[in-house]
DNA sequence: TTATTATTTTTGGTCGACCAACTTGTAAGG
DNA sequence: CCTTACAAGTTGGTCGACCAAAAATAATAA
């Protein structure tokens, strides 16, 4: 059915919580609430607002949960202590958060696993190595089973876990999921033999603590998925 | 430092909201659920567990902040397509959300911003070089303020945008503000004229496209944040 | 006047009831 | 027999009331 032009940008469309969300920014903008301040309580905002105090909730928790306030029970919300432009800055990202591409995701992958793997390759101690040998193992005996891609998937975990780096393995954890459900909709995966002598070789360079050559190995590794993200990018440019 | 013994991980203290996600993770992992299944209706889990309506909404909202399922209106939540060892990892990953050490952070940060700088040297257009002119500009004139902080967040802010990659920008976005509130609760920042030279510096060679000498300049940059966590890492080993 | 205690108020957290949108089952119409 | 239209049930979203902890205020004793 021909509906409505939707081209023009949302703006009115937004969440409630959203909007409650800007609401914040707006006091924050205009200067009535400085970063370090107590801001109001929630019944209080969704008077002034005009929303419930459920979508006041909400919203608070989300500002909470991107480290802009922290809620104390019993006591109220503060403005974290940064600048005002920061602040500005990082509530507008909250409000645009939007579904990233795929090619930034991948590009993303690929600088965040070369170089956990090379912090591994340094790093790694005796539980790590029987981690690596474990998640190593796992893969190998489930080449042939469904679970392949799950155990190729723990194995990278656990080189992000070696690299004893808690944000590279946090940031990681993001991205690769997203990766993964886009990747594995588009194109079926076979089991590709080059992917386990990849691995390997990847062990063997983290077990001399070769990160460079780790590093390189991981590049290689993960430029299947580069090429076939550029591909897709190209398709829908054009 | 001493292994710590910390394999007794659980604690009884956790909020409502993990323990509800820590049955929602039991569900999985017992086959009960698997990845696109649709999970029960709110008030059904809260019956089953014996919490609160409440606690479940806030745990299925959080488990959606991270992309583990995705919540339809009126309709209700299915477990996102990984596999069961990929679910089980990302859960665990939420629940054992910590505040990460500041070394791990700004380490990240040096990755993030070295590698955006050099995407945005290949990658800038006009708008791009206006944005990039002004915060600089901005920075200048701000420099003998209180707002010289916020500005200087506001040039580095620039560069992740004009990388493209809104990935790096994004988790840039979350780094940087932690790295931020700590550095400036334990050292005060006094103006610093190299930093001025160095993000001229930057500007020039983001202009000619060349990303490595850009790249290098932003390591230099950040060098200072760096050895003030490395110091920091060692006193706090001792 | 000052320090301590008791009381009231404020605050985030929780709960149950209601709403509108969606889904499902069923019966009418072809 | 199949499609369509309608009605009943289910679901996430919303709201107002209540709870206990914390903060603010008042009262008391030294």
């Amino acid at each position: 059915m021909a509906e409505t032009f939707t081209g023009l940008k949302e703006q009115s469309l937004e969440s409630p919580t959203d909007r409650v969300i800007s609401k914040v920014k707006d006091l924050i903008n205009s200067g009535i609430l400085k970063p370090g301040d107590k801001l109001p309580a929630e019944r209080k905002l969704a008077l002034e607002f005009g929303f419930g105090r459920t979508q006041v909730r909400e919203a608070l928790h989300k500002l909470e949960f991107y480290g802009i306030i922290k809620t104390l029970p019993q006591s109220g919300s503060i403005i974290n202590g940064l600048d005002i432009n920061t602040l500005d800055g990082l509530i507008s990202d909250v409000l645009n958060l939007q579904s990233y591409d795929f090619f930034s995701l991948v590009e993303t992958r690929v600088l965040l696993e070369t170089n956990a793997i090379r912090l591994c390759a340094e790093r790694w101690n005796d539980q790590d190595m029987k981690n690596l040998v474990r998640a190593h193992a796992n893969y190998l005996r489930d080449f042939d089973t469904a679970d392949r891609i799950g155990s190729d998937f723990a194995f990278h975990r656990t080189i992000a876990e070696s690299s004893h780096n808690p944000v590279f393995k946090a940031m990681l954890m993001i991205v690769i999921p997203d990766i993964m459900t886009i990747y594995q909709r588009d194109r079926i995966c076979a089991p590709n033999p080059d992917v386990t002598n990849e691995h390997q070789g990847m062990m063997d360079a983290i077990k001399r603590r070769d990160g460079e050559e780790a590093a390189r190995i991981m590049a290689q590794h993960l430029k299947g998925v580069l090429d076939f993200a550029k591909l897709k990018l190209e398709q829908e440019n054009n």
